[in-house]
DNA sequence: ATTTATTGCTAACACGCGTTAGCTGACTAT
DNA sequence: ATAGTCAGCTAACGCGTGTTAGCAATAAAT
């Protein structure tokens, strides 16, 4: 009889939830089916189901994983006494490495929450919305301080945020360049086109 | 019996293609049935097959429209006598407006071709790499130039274009700034992030 | 060693899916 | 008027889906 392994600190609930982030993001939550999952973590589907209550607690738990830390990191940064333009760095590069090194979720969080259902679909965009609007008044004190370019913000969070999201071609891209360039190079370019 | 309404040019699959395009943006692919598809054109689910073959096939016509697009304006914008960064300003552009008159195919496109199967997956993928490697030789040309920073060309691309798919955002937000305040915010921001 | 809780299995359910067959009504051309 | 084509309908198919019930095996606790 197979048993999914585990080491210590780590619940089979966590492997499931880890594998479905896997295959939600290769196949498409819809396009990902139970026995899929229960096939990549080596027992039959209706086992899954002593770990887990549905397919969407699954998406539930990586939406909502991703979605906090990034609303921790922002309570931290707006907190920090330093520039706009450094506030703004600081939280491309959490954007950037979570990108790096939490592919899966958060390639998922990004592209799959429309399959949450209510409640949760509201509660994901209203957390959504009101990250992007406190990282749009981050920018529009640049604006003000004279060290970013007049230009909208919601505008320039939107760019951030979805160029950020091209990471993935990298991942998928054979002829990486490495982790740390990835990271100048977009810091480079996107800060480059705020300042003045 | 319920007929299809049709103005003169438009077959009555240009009529499904079209409705295929909004569904597919608002539910995914595999989320959007066939039935919801026959709902939104108002006829019973198995007549539209009288005007297509499959609910793939809707897929490809999607997909191909707007990639050959694209291929045509990337021949024409190279075979200008123009600096590179104009280049890369006119290829911007080009992304910003279809991304904003064609938004429903240009997202589908972009975001379900995952759901195409061979041979159109491999084709789809081929012209999608070939395309972003000719977007990059012009960066890298104009890095050679000077008139772009050193930076790396492949992610140059990807932040681009990514970018541009963030204009999603845009036409869902309520207190939306103009089109042509758009463009020129991204125009303003990207451009400015690869001169020096 | 015996009990209890955990984790797995097989079988099956109800349902929604894409698609086809066969038929009917409605325009078009002769 | 009549024939032929086009565009719709109902009914049904086979299949894959998420999930549950009921039972067996293993691990943990006494």
């Amino acid at each position: 009889m197979a048993r999914i392994k585990t080491d210590k600190n780590i619940s089979r609930k966590d492997v499931i939830v880890t594998k479905a982030a896997t295959l939600f993001r290769e196949k498409g939550f819809k396009a990902a089916s139970m026995r899929d999952l229960a096939e990549a973590v080596g027992v039959e589907a209706a086992s899954l189901y002593n770990h887990i209550k549905s397919k969407t607690e699954l998406l539930h738990e990586l939406c909502f994983s991703v979605a906090n830390r990034f609303l921790q990191k922002i309570d931290e940064v707006e907190a920090e006494k330093i520039t706009a333009i450094e506030k703004i760095e600081k939280l491309l590069r959490f954007h950037i490495n979570e990108m790096i090194h939490h592919y899966e979720e958060v390639y998922v969080s990004d592209r799959e929450w429309k399959h949450l259902a209510d409640p949760y679909l509201s509660n994901f965009q209203n957390q959504r919305r009101i990250y992007r609007k406190r990282f749009a008044a981050i920018i529009e004190t640049g604006i003000r301080n004279q060290e970013v370019k007049k230009i909208d913000a919601p505008t320039a969070v939107l760019i951030i945020l979805h160029a950020i999201s091209g990471i993935e071609s990298w991942h998928r891209s054979t002829q990486k360049i490495s982790a740390a360039e990835l990271e100048e190079n977009m810091v480079t370019i996107l800060v480059g086109g705020l300042t003045q």
